[in-house]
DNA sequence: ATTAATCAATATTTCAAAAATAAATTATAA
DNA sequence: TTATAATTTATTTTTGAAATATTGATTAAT
């Protein structure tokens, strides 16, 4: 069971993250009270939460606003999350055990059932596809053994698909050829290469974005 | 001038830091507001804030409390750091202007200034020297253009010298030669040679803070 | 016509008090 | 002793209102 502040954090979150909420929107908190039926103090409970995790932007007396999109943010952040995706990578292939690759293998299949099925804009898949996608990207660092690690790299993950999400709903093959390849290698513990895999792949999505960056605003 | 909701948040953050809240501790929101003469919601909001940057745990149901001390936290964290800060220092070596340079210098001065005079536990001394340690490490990372590694870098330096603090007041002759060599490569653009020295400062602090560990709890 | 100052409207911030809900503790019965 | 029920305690959530700051419009002054 879930308190009602934890949900509406997880409801207004996942707003942010698909777009139903506007990058750079004010977030007045009599309409929030509307959407979200809670009461003040706990919308304000969680606006602070998301501040701090980059979703947010309080400006003291004025407000919240949902954070703006830019295209240095953009790359500030797929930057931080190729560093600390890749060093977590790294740390995995090293440590993982019998029941890592397990569930990298599970992750991974359920993975490809999804991305093979998915004919572009569908909105329920892309919600979860974006499932699968964290599930897989997880499963790969899950034995890197740093908690502090994987929560950070969570939270960059979040924002990098943000802009993912409200820019291009999917790449496409191009990225499940990705995917394939940071698994192959993953299993073979080969860390330069899976590595490599990982740093085109968010690049590639970077560049994606970056091109569609200036026709959607 | 300052909202009373951002000065609680900075006087919560302190304390937790300076160990006046002690790890692990609960944080009982009506001796909270004995302590902090304000409401409960901006109490909680405070330390909704603060858990989603890792000094305050929130149960559900089951209050606050100050984030515990552990060797593997305090292990995770400052490898992190290590990684985030050569990373940033790095960059910063590569774009660092005029500017940059005269800003690094100064910070450097004032750093070594209280640094010569620290005959240690000095109550009063250490919080200034919290500040002038903490400006030198920033304005060597300055010029790495990146306003999210700062900020993430920033909470990592705060919960590492968290344990430093309590665990350790100051140690003395070997970390303000550690800042020297820091410095000296930071001006001369070798980057290899600063980020050498700053692994070894951070090391060596951790490997301080471990041996301690045991003593203190 | 532009700038400054004033006033009203709007929104945020803060507080206080109480109802609802869950957890922890104690007392009771098997 | 164990399990259950009742009590106490603490957190969570709501409500409503007061204090404070911002915004926008109106008016006055340069």
């Amino acid at each position: 069971m879930d308190t009602i502040g934890s949900s509406t954090y997880k409801k207004i979150k996942r707003d942010i993250i698909f777009g139903e909420l506007k990058p750079a929107s004010k977030l007045k908190l009599d309409e929030l009270k509307k959407n979200y039926p809670v009461s003040l103090s706990t919308i304000r409970e969680t606006l602070n939460r998301l501040s701090s995790e980059g979703f947010v932007i309080a400006e003291e007396q004025r407000g919240f606003f949902v954070s703006p999109f830019s295209k240095e943010d953009l790359i500030e952040i797929a930057n931080l999350r190729i560093l600390l995706e890749s060093y977590a990578l790294n740390l995995s292939l090293k440590n993982g055990d019998t029941d890592w690759e397990g569930n990298l293998v599970a992750a991974h299949h359920k993975l490809s059932l999804i991305e093979n099925k998915m004919d572009n804009k569908n909105k329920d898949i892309v919600e979860s596809w974006k499932k699968y996608d964290w599930e897989f990207h997880l499963a790969c660092i899950a034995a890197c053994g740093s908690k502090n690690l994987i929560s950070l790299h969570s939270n960059l993950f979040d924002r990098y698909l943000r802009y993912q999400i409200i820019l291009l709903q999917f790449r496409g093959d191009e990225a499940i050829d990705e995917h394939n390849q940071i698994y192959n290698f993953s299993l073979k513990r080969d860390a330069d290469s899976a590595i490599k895999f990982l740093k085109v792949h968010i690049e590639k999505g970077l560049e994606h974005a970056l091109a569609l960056f200036k026709e959607q605003t």
